[in-house]
DNA sequence: AGTGGCAAAATCGTCCGACAGTCCGATTAT
DNA sequence: ATAATCGGACTGTCGGACGATTTTGCCACT
């Protein structure tokens, strides 16, 4: 039945070493910009060549946990950034082939709530970021690239004036996959672009107003508009093929 | 006012290596399982020493693009497992200080709508491991940290059945900081084991019977719980204080 | 005392070469 | 055909090396 023993994973040096230094920065003993000890000092403590350093250093470089600032020589204890780890949740949902569908609904879940909670909490600077996405959109609209990236920023602005961090790092990977859709479908549906303006505008307003519920609402109305110039577009696709 | 050159960042040699194999991997040129060349191989193609290889091909390694099946030497084209990815979120989360009332608020707006399509579209098979947690919890109730664990795994289990992996995917990483606060909680709050086992059962039964409606409202009643909960322990916490 | 400047020391990115342990494929033996 | 065997291919780790920059220590100067 059940095997008598499991097969022991073993660790490679640098798995071993990167967890090690990984498990200190979560625990805080390490903490966000303090410095790392030079990778021969390293390589010392751990009893290791440096080579072997560098590449447990690999590792938490990429997580975002270790990094350095612009121009200097040292690394330093780095709190990830929302930007690097959503990318790579976007990332592999992209290769997992999520279907529209399925970036739609977890839209409908997360979205709403945070324009709910941004016209509750939103600070004046964030006000003015969100205000400033929308009129880039409204500005840009003729470029559809812009347009696209814009309509990003009003979610990021969204989700960032809604004071919650788990709703916007859940939300950024997101904006990541919505992206290439949106900018299919913005070019064939010819009335996507009014709505999309109408619609920041409305939600703009409610957040700005601090009504919470009818920031919820137009936000819901929003993202099913998604929907509805998806399922149009693949109906032309359809007519077309 | 804006500088007239932006600071060109120096992309060292690993991490433009890193990037040339991730676009690839992401294009679908090299597809999951595909063997990647040696080492030595890569370096002759890139040109490059392998050390340096090695470091680039460890940034991969973490993202889970690359891995290797158990026991063999040669890396592999993988896709990145959600745990995998899930974990670097909540991690990143955890190290930004996030507050409970962050993570319920956005467990509020994921989890009943995840409940809410498990209800339409669970398998069998999900169906049993659902169940399998529920059951492990009853059995397990009085050990606290098999409790959590069987809380979270209901969690995880509900999300899997809801047939979307970017909720799916948004999802794990709130179980993983669901737990520690759990832990806590469950311990201090007389009523909460009870009241949980009490929830996954009705969570369960409309999940069973594909009443989509009460699914939601029972995980919503739920997750509320939790809260509540929270808002017990900490008055006792001050209380105490 | 504080500032500026400069040369030495430290550090990083990359490269080269090497070796033991292990996995894979082919060859040989049963 | 299957099992045992052997050599080659690779990975993990090591030691050393070198140019390019950054950091540091020190000294002169205001």
């Amino acid at each position: 039945m059940t095997d008598l023993f499991a097969p022991l994973d073993d660790h490679p040096a640098y798995r071993q070493i990167a967890n090690v230094i990984e498990k200190r920065i979560v625990a805080r003993s390490l903490r966000a910009g303090d410095p790392l000890p030079s990778e021969m000092d390293l390589a010392r403590q751990f009893g290791v060549n440096r080579s072997t350093i560098r590449e447990a250093i690999r590792e938490l470089e990429t997580h975002g946990l270790l990094g350095r600032v612009r121009g200097e020589k040292r690394l330093r204890v780095t709190r990830p950034e929302p930007r690097r780890v959503s990318s790579g949740v976007s990332r592999a949902l992209a290769l997992h082939d999520v279907t529209f569908l399925e970036l739609w609904e977890a839209m409908m879940a997360i979205e709403p709530v945070a324009a709910q909670y941004a016209a509750a909490r939103r600070s004046p600077a964030q006000l003015q970021t969100l205000m400033r996405a929308a009129a880039r959109f409204k500005r840009e609209v003729a470029d559809t690239a812009a347009a696209v990236s814009a309509v990003v920023d009003f979610f990021t602005a969204v989700a960032a004036a809604s004071g919650n961090q788990v709703l916007a790092l859940s939300q950024a990977p997101l904006n990541l996959l919505l992206a290439p859709a949106l900018t299919r479908m913005i070019d064939r549906v010819p009335q996507a672009r009014a709505r999309i303006q109408d619609a920041q505008g409305r939600i703009f307003e409610a957040i700005k107003l601090g009504r919470s519920e009818q920031a919820r609402t137009w936000m819901e109305k929003h993202i099913r508009d998604f929907k509805r110039g998806y399922d149009i577009d693949r109906q032309a696709s359809l007519v077309a093929g």
